[in-house]
RNA sequence: GCCCCCGUAGCCCAAUCGGCAGAGGCGCCGGACUUAAAAUCCGUCCAGUGUGGGUUCGAGUCCCACCGGGGGCACCA
């Protein structure tokens, strides 16, 4: 294959520059490198085993380094400029680190089971599968044309019967597996079942109502084990969305009580749903954040999320029995004045008395003749408030007393009881102990509800404020049998503790927000549950060779919705339309037995949650993935840090699955960790959430959008005005999208500028982590250096190749072997913004040159070539190297070069500059000093004034201060 | 309301440990080339770092308060 010299049909405007780099001369370059890498298969990456291993077999032995971007999902709408930032970022990355020795794994696979692609088809009157393939082929083809170096052979989608199957296969281990909380000396870690029916039948653990394993009958059996199960199916208070058709994650649903897509009302209703025991790892999800290389904006939100929080669980004496609450606060207990139940709170109903008691203040009855009446009342308005309701309507405190009192186990004081909607049956026990003195809503509550305020930690003398939630002594706090009087907040929770122990009346006890994870939609475009139903409507796993259960082809794929507030509807999956499907008769061992299938699909971020284990072993059918190669690619890196986690090396992608896919994801990979399927703890070791590329949209003087792109911008002064067909219009900013008309594509920028720019273009515009604006005409900037990089090797004119063979100039070699050292550093800590302005300056230093030195040519193409590689190698080509400049090493600085013969020292006289010296790198702290006083300018600034003091930071630096 | 991040030139952005505010790009202006324009090339201009305090010999950098922008959480006991 010929790449160098001539062949160019490229037609230029201009005669006398037939060799420009021009965006046409662009084009065809990018575009015969991209057949030549698919067609000498350049970036295939080698495993150390298996049918991807090549033929020296000696991947194993090279350093990996295994980079994943978060996979696209394939909208109908195309890309725009905004999307390739993070893959663009990832493939320079990729190819820095393979010119640095490193074995390089990048691969691009498509998430593209799920709503938007189910409704984009229901839009369009289509199968999912067919539009999904369609947006697929033509993302593939709008990335194909960035040049990025991606393992061709390791792509596939979600949706592919393959991957489909190891997803179900997944979901089987999970489902095939229980929580043993005291494995890993309290750790715990999943199990397989087989384990737990073993620990039932020798009785080492016992059944739930006590009676022997061996007396339960069959289906008695299965329930408990069901009930043990980390995919489970529960009666549970689910998220029903109408709006959508289907039940919801807790994560799927905004703070405002709506679905995060579609932002419809969202209900809670009971409803039979499968479900993950995430909780089951909460400590774990929290904990190993410490042990990952995340941003700490990432780790905050899903220790947020997790929410664990550690205290007490005390228990009050009622009439009617205990009533448990969680507390972080125990040290407190004395200030517990009274009590707050939810109102959906199981006790409430018992609690209610007939009559209000004696001493019942005029508050506590909200006006009712008994608290039946009132209970009665308040149950019903809270019931029905949506969670949006009680949000807009403030904080106001609102109750009812129930007619009881429980005994404050350190007080012996009897405290009312309460119902009132700040109270969430969702959290800790749905019962708090009050304690106004030190908490802000129970302050409030008391002054509404005239309830005794005691104050139990002691406020600084200063303190004017009403409850005090800071530290402090703790007052008050005393009786016959424990003193907290005196001690601070940490040392009296666990002398409470430790006497609510012995008292038998609380223990401590740690909490979570988290709650489990709700994995069944009522979709049709998404992995059907490899699960049927016996007789007795208990779930059956399939076995594992009669994977994938498709998707069967149905006559309406759309979801049953309703109008978005209809809460009392039923969710109604399309796959139960289709009983030839759901009616199976199957063999799955005591002969073939009629069976009813799941209808149920499994929530889109079930694809992604092991995506990263396929790029590794995308051929498998016999495992998952195999174990060597798991190993090789992500296990963990003693080198890196003591008990490291393993996992991918690097991780691009949005901030907006900081707690959906990326906790799922850490879910899943624990739980194939422990039941030893991977070597990994952590399937991300190295985060990196890349910023959003916005853009400018104008409205008109009726508010409407006009296209961005035609607007003109003046400037007047520091007046600067917009308009569009000579009428202003008003500037806003966000994001990029059809109906803001402020849309840019990469398929504009290939055509106007090339793949090269375009990819310079955004890896300069800012760091990597940072939000910025898209700005078309300053893409020629990036244009421009291209042009004096080609020009700097080529001729314009002739074509010829005009680097000079002699060495480089001793100045020439400074600039060069500094920027070699600031790229390496820049790149390797992902700052292709300031490596960029290091390689255009050192591309401007070899423009000032007559004839541009080989060796400095050579090494600006190579370093260049993982930002704008289609350039880099038809440069290397004509430059007279064969084979592609993606393997070439990347140039190492020579340290005798990085030092300058000498330095400017800067002299100050009292912080002010005042002169500047040439010396030698070497010059000590005296010399300085002694160069620095003897200098004419200080002596003019200092004035005849004494000097008090000369600090000198040899050899830059020397500041005297005057007396 | 609480927590986190960010404010440097007209614009996008640089500035190791606190040590000369400017690397790079866009734009503007001037010049070269051109019949002209575009493209290209050469050159120039532009801020004292959001505001107010503090620490320091010295602050864009550290501390405090406030203002502006972005994000997260939000009755979580």
């Amino acid at each position: 294959m010929s790449m160098s010299q001539t062949g160019h049909s490229t037609v230029d405007q201009s005669d006398d520059v037939p060799y420009r780099y021009t965006s046409e001369m662009a084009a065809e370059i990018e575009q015969r490198w991209q057949d030549h890498w698919e067609a000498e298969g350049t970036f295939h990456t080698p495993n150390p085993v298996g049918e991807l291993a090549d033929s020296s077999g000696e991947a194993g032995a090279r350093k990996k380094y295994f980079l994943m971007d978060m996979f696209p999902y394939p909208s109908g709408a195309g890309l725009h400029v905004g999307h390739p930032l993070g893959y663009i970022a990832t493939d320079a990355t990729g190819r820095f680190r393979r010119m640095c020795g490193d074995n390089v794994l990048h691969a691009l696979a498509y998430d593209a089971f799920g709503l938007p692609a189910e409704q984009y088809a229901v839009q369009t009157g289509q199968h999912p599968r067919k539009t999904t393939e369609e947006n697929i082929s033509n993302m593939k083809r709008q990335l194909r044309r960035l040049g990025l170096a991606h393992d061709p052979r390791r792509t596939f989608a979600t949706i592919d019967p393959e991957y489909v199957r190891w997803t179900q296969w997944i979901f089987l281990r999970i489902f095939d597996s229980w929580y043993d909380p005291e494995a890993d000396g309290g750790r715990g870690r999943a199990r397989p079942i087989t384990e737990l029916v073993t620990r039932f039948e020798s009785s080492e653990r016992a059944t739930p109502d006590g009676r022997p394993w061996a007396a339960l009958d069959a289906v008695e059996r299965r329930r408990i084990i069901d009930d043990h199960r980390l995919a489970y199916v529960s009666e549970s208070p689910v998220n029903w969305c109408p709006g959508l058709g289907t039940v919801l994650a807790n994560e799927e649903v905004t703070a405002e009580g709506r679905s995060e897509r579609g932002n419809f009302p969202v209900f809670k209703r009971r409803l039979r749903q499968w479900m993950m025991r995430i909780t089951a790892y909460a400590d774990r999800l929290v904990d190993d954040l410490d042990r990952i290389d995340w941003p700490e904006k990432v780790k905050a939100m899903q220790r947020n999320w997790i929410g664990r929080s550690e205290g007490a669980a005390i228990r009050f004496a009622t009439d009617v029995g205990e009533l448990e609450v969680f507390t972080t606060r125990p040290d407190t207990l004395f200030g517990a004045t009274f009590m707050v139940l939810a109102p959906e709170h199981p006790l409430v109903e018992a609690l209610t008395t007939e009559a209000w008691p004696e001493g019942t203040r005029d508050a506590w009855t909200a006006g009712h003749t008994s608290p039946t009446e009132a209970v009665a009342q308040y149950r019903a308005t809270a019931a029905a408030k949506t969670d949006i309701e009680r949000q807009t309507e403030g904080r106001d405190k609102t109750g009812v007393f129930t007619g009881s009192f429980a005994t404050n186990p350190a007080t012996g004081a009897r405290i009312p009881v309460f119902i009132a909607d700040y109270v969430l049956m969702g959290y800790g026990t749905g019962a708090i102990m009050a304690v106004p003195g030190q908490d802000e809503r129970d302050w409030e509550f008391a002054e509404r509800f005239d309830l005794p305020i005691v104050r139990t930690v002691q406020p600084p003398a200063d303190f004017d404020g009403k409850a005090y939630v800071g530290a402090g002594p703790a007052i008050n706090s005393a009786n016959d049998d424990i003193s907290l009087d005196g001690m601070d907040v940490e040392p009296a929770k666990h002398a409470m503790i430790s006497w609510l122990e012995e008292q038998g009346s609380g223990s401590g006890t740690v909490t979570y927000r988290l709650r489990d994870w709700l994995f069944s939609r009522q979709r049709y475009w998404g992995e059907p549950f490899p699960i049927v139903y016996d007789e007795h409507d208990l779930p059956i796993a399939i076995p594992a060779r009669l994977l994938p259960v498709e998707l069967p082809d149905v006559p309406d794929y759309s979801p049953k919705t309703y109008e978005p507030d209809a809460a009392d509807t039923e969710p109604e999956p399309p796959l139960a339309r289709v009983p030839e499907w759901v009616e199976v008769e199957l063999d799955l061992g005591d002969g073939p037995k009629r069976y009813r299938r799941d209808t149920n699909t499994m929530p889109n971020w079930a694809g992604s949650c092991w995506y990263h284990l396929r790029y590794l072993d995308p051929f498998n059918d016999q495992q998952v993935v195999d174990p060597e190669l798991e190993r090789y690619w992500m296990g963990p890196q003693p080198d890196r840090q003591p008990n490291d986690p393993g996992g991918v090396d690097l991780y691009v992608g949005g901030v907006e699955h900081a707690v959906l896919h990326l906790l799922y994801a850490r879910f899943w990979h624990k739980v194939l960790y422990d039941l030893d399927y991977v070597s990994s703890e952590e399937p991300y070791y190295r985060l990196f959430n890349q910023g959003y590329i916005q853009a400018y949209a104008y409205t008109d003087s009726r508010g409407q959008y006009v296209p961005a792109e035609e607007v003109e911008e003046s400037v007047d002064g520091a007046e600067t005005t917009y308009t569009y067909n000579n009428q202003p219009v008003r500037r806003e900013y966000g994001k990029m999208g059809k109906s803001l008309k402020n849309v840019v594509t990469p398929d504009d920028m290939y055509a106007a500028y090339g793949a090269d720019t375009f990819r310079v273009y955004e890896m300069s515009m800012g760091p990597l982590d940072v939000s910025r604006p898209w700005e078309t005409r300053a893409v020629v900037g990036s244009l421009r250096f291209l042009q004096r990089l080609w020009r700097n090797v080529v001729d314009e004119h002739t074509g010829e190749v005009v680097v000079d063979d002699d060495d480089a100039d001793i100045t020439t070699k400074r600039v060069l072997h500094r920027t070699i050292d600031a790229v390496r550093t820049d790149m390797n800590g992902l700052r292709f913004n300031t490596a960029i302005s290091r390689l255009i300056e050192l591309n401007n230093h070899l423009t000032k040159l007559d004839r541009v030195p080989r060796e400095a040519a050579e090494a600006l193409v190579t370093m260049v070539a993982p930002v704008a590689p289609h350039i880099a190698e038809e440069l290397w080509s004509r430059l007279g190297h064969g084979g592609s400049v993606a393997h070439v090493t990347f140039p190492e600085p020579d340290p005798a070069l990085l030092v300058d013969e000498t330095v400017t020292c800067v002299v100050q006289v009292g912080g002010k500059v005042r002169d500047r010296l040439e010396v030698p790198p070497s010059a000590s702290d005296a010399e300085l000093e002694e160069l620095a006083l003897a200098s004419a300018a200080v002596q003019r600034a200092l004035d005849g004034r004494a000097v008090r003091k000369v600090i000198v930071r040899a050899p830059k630096l020397v500041n005297i201060v005057p007396a």
